[in-house]
DNA sequence: GTCTATAGGGAGATAGAC
DNA sequence: GTCTATCTCCCTATAGAC
């Protein structure tokens, strides 16, 4: 079978970009190699003497760990989702407002893809990959995502705050920007992720229509 | 060498994509053949085998009309990026104000990427398996992309049509929303590429803090 | 220009020693 | 648990007949 992957409750290290639970030592290092060779070339391009490789073993050795490429893929995919879903729910938890929850989302949401833009790629951009019944289950969390940010716009508009014609598709453009920013983002470049996160959490207020707080 | 594969300038035939004008008919077959195979698969787990029964022919046929399976996607790649540029040029040149201007440029864009959102998958998400001088050229072509939605940006805050705190910024998240159609896009889905475009339009208007035309 | 056949190279995954 | 060696499959690309 797998060795144990799962999250511990609160790791939050950069350098393992949420893969710090996983043991043993030689299968996160592993799932760190694959997460590094599946953003850089993609899933189908990636071999497994590349993953062994990185992880300074033997192209055998995966095979004690995972029962095949796909299955790290599927690890990758499933902690990472995992890991998203609970910090967009939590920054959408927080705050009175629905534009402070919206800005709060939008923000963690947009840092998290920027700080682990190499997990994030892997996550937002190889899912057809996934073997069918791992496919189906990774769309019904990235469904959860979806729901998280439709419930804040309602709410927004309920209360008044918010001005949206079309509340499921101003959601998803959301999504989109939060995203896309695991695409194009590299480190060093001219903006933080926490910049980033400010940035474009302004700009989505804009987008909903919400009144300029404390500008 | 390689069939002619350049845009005839009229040609905007929704079957085929822009490869309308791809000639001989063996050729433009296998290259809308790829673009479907890319699209659904990536680039990597696509064969040619694949590429030459989608286009009713056997896999040594492909090689008729193409040096490689890289070639495919270069030309791919190139055409649809041309045309790409040149649909957001055109449209970036609509109107009098920057507003209007804006208004047409992600209508447009977006609209594309929708209607053509088979091409657009394999324009925007498979640059990486491109050879490097190919990836070099395309890479050029996208700028250009960019540079015209900073233009339109910095003219409007010159204009005092809009307000933008970081025109490079917001530059790239317009593209977002609009690149990222392509990723999520399925036709028959509840929306039309138009309806997308007007709403997307709509939004990126908010974005940049323009005033509300005409409500 | 297209086909059938196949060369040549890796790829994913396994066997079995240590 | 890890290694070396290797099996088997299938992919890209080519050869040569038609």
């Amino acid at each position: 079978m797998t060795d144990a992957v799962d999250e511990a409750a609160g790791a939050d290290e950069a350098a393992d970009e949420s893969f710090g639970s996983v043991t043993p030592d030689a299968a996160r290092r592993l799932l760190l190699g694959a997460v590094e060779a599946f953003a850089e070339r993609g899933f189908h391009a990636t071999t497994t003497r590349d993953i062994a490789g990185r992880a300074g073993m033997s192209p055998a050795a995966l095979y004690i760990h995972y029962r095949t490429k796909e299955e790290l893929l599927y690890q990758i995919s499933r902690v990472g989702h995992e890991r998203s879903v609970r910090i967009l729910g939590a920054a959408a938890e927080t705050g009175d407002t629905a534009a402070e929850r919206l800005d709060a989302a939008v923000r963690t949401f947009v840092r998290w893809h920027a700080e682990y833009h190499t997990t994030a790629r892997v996550v937002q951009y190889e899912l057809s990959a996934l073997a069918e019944e791992h496919y189906t289950e990774i769309v019904a969390m990235r469904r959860r995502t979806e729901e998280i940010l439709r419930t804040i716009l309602s709410d927004g508009v309920a209360a008044g705050e918010f001005t949206v014609a079309d509340v499921n598709g101003t959601a998803l453009a959301v999504l989109s920007l939060c995203i896309d920013v695991a695409r194009w983002y590299r480190s060093g470049g001219p903006r933080t992720p926490d910049e980033i996160g400010g940035l474009y959490a302004g700009l989505v207020l804009r987008m909903v229509g919400a009144e300029p707080r404390g500008v």
